[in-house]
DNA sequence: CTTGCGATAATTTGATCATATTTTGCCGGC
DNA sequence: GCCGGCAAAATATGATCAAATTATCGCAAG
């Protein structure tokens, strides 16, 4: 069985269908904060910008807002989410409760190889926090931790957890935009370490300790911007 | 003039638009069992079902999707997902991290009359198990929990665990349909009992007894089936 | 005479449908 | 058994209709 239904689409290189591009287009830009918190969003005025029909649109924002990347305001108006402190206490909990658990599993079964390209990311996570180039921390962190999950082969729970980020993604680059990237301690060193030694118990915690470091940070980010 | 040929919007007191009202009907189909795991679903069975166009079933299908309560199987065909092993233990971890906690939030406010209709209601599931309805065993045991999550107000982690229900729904109907309503011993008088006296620990636990009862429920029905 | 308020018109946005285009699975012929 | 055509299903576009927000104009009060 080695063809198996492979999707190939035409003769050309295969391309996903166009309400998929615009979903991952409009989640990247959401979850790396390209979006302010509380921007609108309209269906007519992304259909312009991008350059198709509109049922794609549709259909993009529609899962998005399913996701929770974007928000239904009420009459007629869409728009990035606004965290408040009890949305970042709910986020909080169910990802102390989720994302330590991925690690667990993922320090099961990761492979050297595995841990190597982990530890490749984190380098150049520490070097985008040195140059305090925020853009490229906020995709190498979430490239960080979506390997990461990926590895603990729980496809349901890795999913809930990519919803939770594209939750705080906004949030997030705000938070970091204000106090810099220069006071983010990492914890991802203790989670390497977990992972090389096999032991799932320490990369639970360690990703715990990291969970909940992250999210106090756009707490006391979003306090201050009262 | 009267129109009575064309279902049109403005004519009736029918406010929600037709992919919320396809979504709701999809979803409570999925909910309660009415699909079975692994059927498909059509774009254009759905349209020549309901008698709308196809801009809305696309909608709602992308929505339901996104939600985890069907599932793309590839090839252009969507189904019901059937739930393995696998599936099953991810699902009870995040049941059992977010459901507790849910049950403690509502402990802390619910009131007398918030008690009092979760009662009437866990009557009416005591009703339904002793007449071996199955039906109506699922559509009150969910309205029970929904309630309950409602009271902890906290939409974030009630929305999470909303979307992990579609995914056992239908599995559920499929287990229960197996093994009769009659074997189902109820740990909801233990969580009744911690909401009226306000014991927000006991009905965390009494709620993780009947979370992972129910999961193993599922467990062994599945495991008969294979 | 200026200014504030309310009603109406206009523009913008969203929702739905019908249709054309593309892709895929299937079936019959070679 | 393999290849090509046929049909069905899904994707994408544009058009059309409904609703809401905004803008404008007129009237009245200070």
């Amino acid at each position: 069985m080695r063809d198996q239904t492979l999707p190939r689409r035409g003769a050309g290189a295969d391309r996903a269908p166009t309400h998929e591009r615009v979903y991952r287009q409009l989640r990247d830009q959401i979850l790396f904060g390209e979006f302010e918190p509380g921007q609108p969003v309209t269906i007519q005025g992304l259909t312009d910008a991008l350059g198709v029909g509109m049922t794609p649109v549709r259909e993009a924002l529609r899962r998005l807002m399913a996701e929770g990347g974007l928000e239904f305001m009420g009459n007629r108006r869409i728009a990035v989410p606004v965290l408040d402190a009890r949305a970042v206490d709910q986020l909080t909990i169910a990802r102390v409760a989720l994302e330590p658990e991925l690690a667990r599993r993922a320090a099961r079964w990761a492979s050297t190889e595995d841990v190597g390209r982990l530890t490749a990311i984190d380098t150049c996570l520490d070097d985008a926090i040195r140059r305090g180039d925020v853009g490229r921390y906020l995709v190498e962190n979430h490239r960080f931790h979506s390997d990461l999950n990926s590895l603990a082969d729980a496809p349901i729970l890795t999913e809930m957890v990519d919803r939770l980020w594209l939750r705080f993604g906004p949030s997030l680059r705000v938070v970091c935009g204000q106090v810099g990237t220069r006071n983010l301690p990492d914890r991802h060193k203790d989670v390497l370490a977990a992972l090389s030694s096999r032991d799932a118990d320490a990369a639970a915690q360690a990703m715990e300790r990291d969970v909940t470091q992250g999210m106090e940070q756009i707490n006391q980010g979003l306090a201050r911007f009262d």
